[in-house]
DNA sequence: TGTACATCAGTGAACGCGCGTTCACTGATGTAC
DNA sequence: TGTACATCAGTGAACGCGCGTTCACTGATGTAC
């Protein structure tokens, strides 16, 4: 049954992926190391071949999750005219299609509460992929000092993260769309 | 072993207020009857004497928190000068002493993805308490049209619960004070 | 008010279940000559 | 290049454990007369 160097990498990386949309969908603490490693198509027992422990796969899943949505985001920069970068990150993120997509989309906003109640690991990792993400809002504010604008960068990364969890939390369609709406306008003014 | 219909009364408010502190604590998925059974000085068995599923003590503990919050944020409106009520909300919300009380902080912040998750009675009960303290807010802001109060209202939430919960993720101390300094400044401008 | 009985809050053991983790085993891959 | 052996990815059963829920039992409270 022994597979290759090559196979055994791809599964390790089909492993992470799984588990990283599974944990975004369920919750960390809802699933189980069966329902991913199913979905990479394995039994559960194979898990220790590639991981010591659940946690290591939590930390490499938030890993995977926070780089895809800076790369997302970076992309939509880079596809936009100059000076207009905060508005290509702000659209992509509070786009109607990311708060339909869970699966794929920011993990700090389908895993917070777990993320601040992780293991030290899971804690550095989602506090340097945070830094990230507001250094990134803070480069397209070139208007200003950067000191301010790191920290401009910190109070709307907040308000991203904060409407998409309030409307992925409301149970009413047109007001989950309308805060988005409304947060996509305060950001961009 | 039968209890008066008064300690009765008394001990399910017990077992609520100790749900709903752990549930912060810890998540709901990671809380077992026992953790707050025996907070409330039962054994798990009892459980089922007031309450005919978890899902139904989850509920009550969200619209707990959800109220306590509601009358957290009102007392800080009434004891302050009329005008002054968006910021004595931001303050009071925004404080560092909210950002180490998670056992009776926000639940919109340490449950976030487990209320997005959660059945329809407790996404019903969470979008209830969300739209309350987004009209709070609304009542606040006089000096517009109530619409655009409302929609300004659902924004500011966002950056409140969006500030709260990356201050919470983040692994540093300074980090996390400096971004609801700066969110405060923000929303009080 | 006093008595007799029904009610039911709380206990603690038991249930079936799914969890994270371990392990003996299999057989294809990698390595050494 | 070919052969012989060591390695190890993956399987599926097993482990101990804690979970939500159920239940027989206890004895104080509530109710009916």
């Amino acid at each position: 049954m022994r597979k290759s160097r090559l196979e055994t990498a791809e599964t390790r990386q089909r492993i992470v992926e799984a588990a990283s949309s599974k944990f975004r969908l369920q919750g960390i603490g809802s699933t189980g190391l069966a329902d991913f490693m199913g979905e990479a198509g394995l039994t559960h027992g194979g898990f220790y071949k590639h991981f010591s422990s659940k946690d290591q796969v939590v930390q490499e899943s938030v890993a995977l999750a926070a780089d895809a949505l800076q790369e997302t985001l970076e992309s939509a920069v880079a596809c936009t005219p100059a000076n207009r970068g905060v508005k290509a990150i702000v659209d992509r993120y509070l786009s109607p299609e990311h708060l339909e997509n869970v699966v794929d989309g920011c993990p700090f906003v389908a895993l917070s509460g777990e993320l601040a109640r992780g293991t030290e690991e899971v804690r550095q990792i989602t506090t340097h992929s945070l830094v990230d993400l507001a250094e990134l809002i803070a480069s397209q504010l070139p208007d200003m000092p950067s000191a301010a604008a790191r920290k401009k960068a910190w109070v709307m990364l907040s308000t991203m993260i904060g409407a998409m969890s309030v409307a992925r939390m409301v149970n009413d369609e047109a007001l989950s769309a309308s805060i988005l709406r409304e947060a996509r306008k305060s950001l961009i003014s």
